[in-house]
DNA sequence: CAATTCGGGGGG
DNA sequence: CCCACCCCCCGAATTG
């Protein structure tokens, strides 16, 4: 039974909702029901619920204890449908959609809601970003998409984009629910440890004094100048270097690290104290840790590339040290899996490299089979001429191993090389599912005020080098962007693709385990201890459909490091 | 006064 | 090699 069903909620929490047939467009009469939930329990056989937007209905079926299957978000396919057509910086909103298939006033998107700390009373209000729109109109606009995914450069693949943006969104949604199992009492004692005592007064950092061993730090810090020095202040700092006979250009780490001074390692160590202070103190753990769970707002879709954000708490950036206080609950555990090389193996898949293909064919490390066939076995160089030819890299020594990797891997490094001149002649580049870089945002190509641009840097000729003599650095960096973006946003497309197998399959075998992390290429799984074989299993049997399902036959494997751990810090 | 930019450092 | 890609977050400095 393949069913879709379009569902709205109205204001009193009751549900509009039709099924659908093949063409999108009604197949039996809309109605209308007093209570959301009981709506959507009701009709088990629904195979897909198509809606305005996940974030704005789905956490009330959550909270109702409703999950689905499946999910068509209309103002996510919006976006990307905007994006493939080269149209992205128009209004996303269902309701602007509409507009534009009526010729009609097409109304501005509203202003994305602010990281709301701690929030937790916010956890299942609307998120809006959205215009009002009838239901029938919604109907329309869905409609409308469907056959915009049969306009699209590869119907299929920019179908299967959607769809699993629609299951990022679902998954988004129950991690926020879910929330990452965190050990208020474990980070306090971190804090501690690292930082000292914390002076009395306050809730926040703002105007509170400096934990001691911050000040300590500092004293320890003027001592070696033999004056008072603010390490917060870069300007204070540089000053007082200048008066010991040391020119810094800045006082970032390792430019410090360079220079023989008594205060360096004072200094280093005030940054990393202060860091952790300052972005995982005391006072985020009052924002954000709740109920022994952190809840970020998770956005997936974030980033231009197709890569997650967050809406606050930084959960995309934790300190390692700070993981210890990611730990299970008694008797579960956390399955921290690890894509191992994720971006060499997709860029392998997707430029159907015969050389690199062979090297990725295998759960082995990719970048030390790389180094055994073309870098003598220097498995750090192999590494390095890689991304550099996937980021784009302009000097020091991976250039001179690019020219390695060319001529062994050549149809890799055109990939992104094509990717790169597409870029540098204002032309958009896709993933490999079909999202689309942004256009190039300064209005001409060229260069502010026309100021001749210098030759690109040649450095020692390289052969195969496709850039034209003269280009603006506006216009290379724009060649790194989708040069990068190519890779990094199919990279995005597989873990995509991979997180949603792997939250079907969780719960076709009805495991109490739950997703409650993702960045990136990395998943974290929290279950009961006894689930976490099949967890294991479960996760490695998603990312290899997920590089079936997007690349189709290919021989690149795609394996992950998987530790089953009580505290996330000891994985790895 | 609030909003924006900068410098630095965390993640992948 | 600390450079190249995508981000978030903070406090201070600067700008409106």
């Amino acid at each position: 039974m393949t069913e879709r069903w379009a569902l709205a909620a109205t204001e009193a929490g009751g549900a509009t909702l039709a099924p659908l047939g093949e063409d999108g467009l009604p197949s039996g009469p809309v109605r209308h029901e007093p209570d959301l939930a009981e709506a959507v329990r009701d009709r088990p056989d629904v195979s897909r619920w198509v809606w305005r937007s996940t974030a704005e209905i789905y956490p009330a079926l959550l909270a109702a204890g409703v999950r689905v299957n499946r999910c068509y978000d209309i103002e996510d396919a919006e976006l990307l449908l905007l994006g493939h057509e080269g149209r992205l910086g128009e209004p996303r909103s269902a309701a602007a959609a509409w507009a534009r298939l009526h010729n009609a006033p097409v109304p501005a998107d509203p202003p994305p809601r602010a990281a709301s700390p701690g929030a937790q009373d916010s956890l299942f209000e609307p998120s809006p970003v959205t215009t009002p729109l009838p239901f029938d109109a919604l109907l329309e606009v869905y409609a409308a998409q469907q056959r915009r995914h049969e306009a699209a450069e590869h119907p299929g693949r920019m179908r299967l984009l959607t769809a699993a943006e629609s299951a990022g969104m679902l998954v988004a949604a129950e991690m926020n629910v879910a929330g990452l199992p965190w050990r208020a009492d474990v980070h306090h004692a971190l804090l501690t440890e690292l930082l000292g005592e914390r002076y009395a007064g306050g809730g926040r950092n703002a105007g509170a004094a400096e934990p001691r061993r911050l000040a300590e730090l500092a004293d320890e810090i003027s001592a070696a100048f033999g004056r008072r020095v603010r390490p917060d202040l870069p300007n204070d700092v540089i000053k007082a270097f200048a008066q010991a006979g040391i020119r810094i250009k800045s006082t970032r780490r390792w430019e410090l690290e360079e220079i023989d001074h008594p205060a360096v390692r004072p200094l280093v160590e005030y940054k990393k104290l202060y860091r952790i202070w300052t972005a995982h103190g005391w006072s985020w753990l009052q924002d954000w840790v709740r109920d022994g769970r952190f809840r970020p707002e998770y956005t997936p879709g974030g980033t231009v590339s197709g890569r997650w954000t967050t809406n606050g708490g930084g959960a995309l950036q934790i300190p390692k040290i700070i993981r210890r206080a990611v730990v299970a609950d008694p008797g579960w555990r956390l399955v921290v899996a690890d894509a191992d090389q994720m971006e060499p193996r997709v860029l392998a898949a997707i430029s159907r490299d015969r050389g690199l293909m062979e090297v990725a064919g295998s759960h082995e490390d990719l970048y030390t089979r790389l180094s055994d066939r073309a870098f003598s076995g220097d498995r750090d160089h192999a590494k390095i001429a890689l991304l550099g030819a996937v980021y784009g890299q302009t000097s020091g020594d991976g250039l001179k191993n690019l020219a390695a990797l060319r001529r062994r891997f050549p149809a890799a490094v055109a990939y992104v090389d094509d990717a790169a001149k597409a870029g540098e002649e204002g032309r958009l580049v896709r993933t490999w599912l079909g999202r689309t870089s942004p256009p190039a945002v300064g209005a001409g190509d060229f260069d502010e005020a026309g100021i001749p641009q210098e030759a690109p840097a040649e450095g020692p000729g390289q052969d195969g080098e496709f850039t034209p003599g003269y280009a603006s650095s506006n216009t290379r960096a724009r060649g790194r962007f989708t040069r990068n973006f190519v890779v990094q946003g199919s990279a995005a497309d597989w873990a995509l693709l991979m997180l949603a197998a792997l939250r079907q399959s969780i719960a076709m075998a009805g495991l109490r385990a739950e997703l409650v992390f993702f960045q990136h290429d990395e998943v974290i799984v929290h279950c009961p201890q006894e689930e976490a074989e099949k967890v294991t299993a479960a996760i490695r049997a998603a990312g290899d459909l997920a590089g079936r399902v997007a690349f189709g036959e290919t021989p690149v494997r795609f394996p992950f490091t998987v530790a089953v751990v009580e505290c996330y810090a000891d994985a790895k």
